[in-house]
DNA sequence: GTGTTTGTTATCAA
DNA sequence: CTTGATAACAAACA
């Protein structure tokens, strides 16, 4: 369930470690997950020019103008290893670690310093494509506005949100193509936040409602990224480490326990097609 | 065997 | 065009 501030923080690891690689070799389990066919031969001796991201997809812009997108979807994993195994670290030849290679290992990239990036992801979901710079462009221009850009402003927000005034809140925010980035946990989160209830029609919002969802998206994804996202189910950091969201969760994952506020227990309904938390009491 | 988990796209219906 | 629902992708878990 990698949003915004899961890939972000990936974003900001590897572009630490990432920057300057080239790679020299990728290994590939689950031959669907990559395209195009190639997708090995064209990324060898290919070089890491910058790491970015576009929404919930992690761009790693290499030479040649192409550029490696990788989508996590929901059971995802990007894990970097510094050194080969049974090498360095001290000397020591260690066992297992949590972050080796599992089963659900689909990609691995070994890069000529020795170190390794790789592509975990249970469901078989996710995806990496080489794309062109046009390519990147098309991709970039199906995705909404980005939550934490200085572009999404209060005018932004409102205007975005009534496009579609007769939809359900959840439904609009939840939408790629209008603002690019939230997925089921923090549209939770934010609705709570904002105490309104994420079922409410668009229209049927009043400004001060707006104002206050507008604001309190963008603290949520902050601090969000700031405790290294949300390991709520598969997603991992870079080094295989959980992120720290998890215990500022408000409703999201608490159905039925408590609220953190009034001590109603949360609620969990079906909207949009997908497991919805709220505070029956705290949100109206 | 059943329902649930969720990001995204496709498809169908009103 | 809007909206809502459902399936598909795939695997695990209760």
């Amino acid at each position: 369930m990698p949003e915004l501030p899961e890939v972000e923080t990936l974003r900001r690891e590897l572009a630490k470690v990432l920057i300057g690689q080239v790679i020299k070799i990728v290994k590939i389990f689950w031959p669907k997950s990559v395209s195009p066919k190639n997708f090995a031969a064209r990324l060898k001796g290919a070089k890491i020019l910058g790491v970015n991201r576009r929404a919930k997809i992690l761009l790693l812009d290499l030479t040649n103008d192409r550029t490696l997108a990788i989508h996590l979807k929901m059971t995802g994993q990007l894990v970097y290893h510094p050194l080969p195994f049974g090498e360095g670290r001290g000397g020591v030849i260690i066992g297992s670690h949590p972050e080796d290679p599992t089963k659900y290992t689909r990609t691995i990239f070994n890069f000529t310093d020795g170190s390794y990036l790789y592509f975990n992801d249970l469901r078989k979901f996710g995806w990496l494509k080489i794309l062109s710079a046009d390519h990147k462009k098309i991709l970039s221009e199906r995705h909404g506005v980005e939550p934490l850009s200085p572009k999404f402003n209060f005018k932004t927000f409102k205007t975005i949100l009534n496009r579609y005034p007769n939809r359900r809140l959840k439904q609009t925010l939840l939408d790629q193509t209008l603002i690019a980035g939230l997925g089921n946990i923090y549209v939770d989160e934010s609705c709570f936040a904002s105490r309104i209830r994420p079922n409410r029609r668009i229209k049927s919002l009043a400004t001060l409602e707006i104002k206050k969802l507008y604001l309190v998206i963008k603290r949520i994804l902050k601090l969000a990224i700031a405790k290294g996202g949300t390991s709520a189910r598969d997603y991992v950091r870079s080094d295989g480490s959980n992120g720290n969201f998890v215990p500022y969760l408000k409703v999201y994952g608490r159905a039925k326990q408590p609220c953190k506020i009034c001590k109603t227990p949360i609620m969990k309904i079906k909207l949009a097609g997908r497991g919805t938390h709220f505070c029956p009491q705290c949100q109206k």
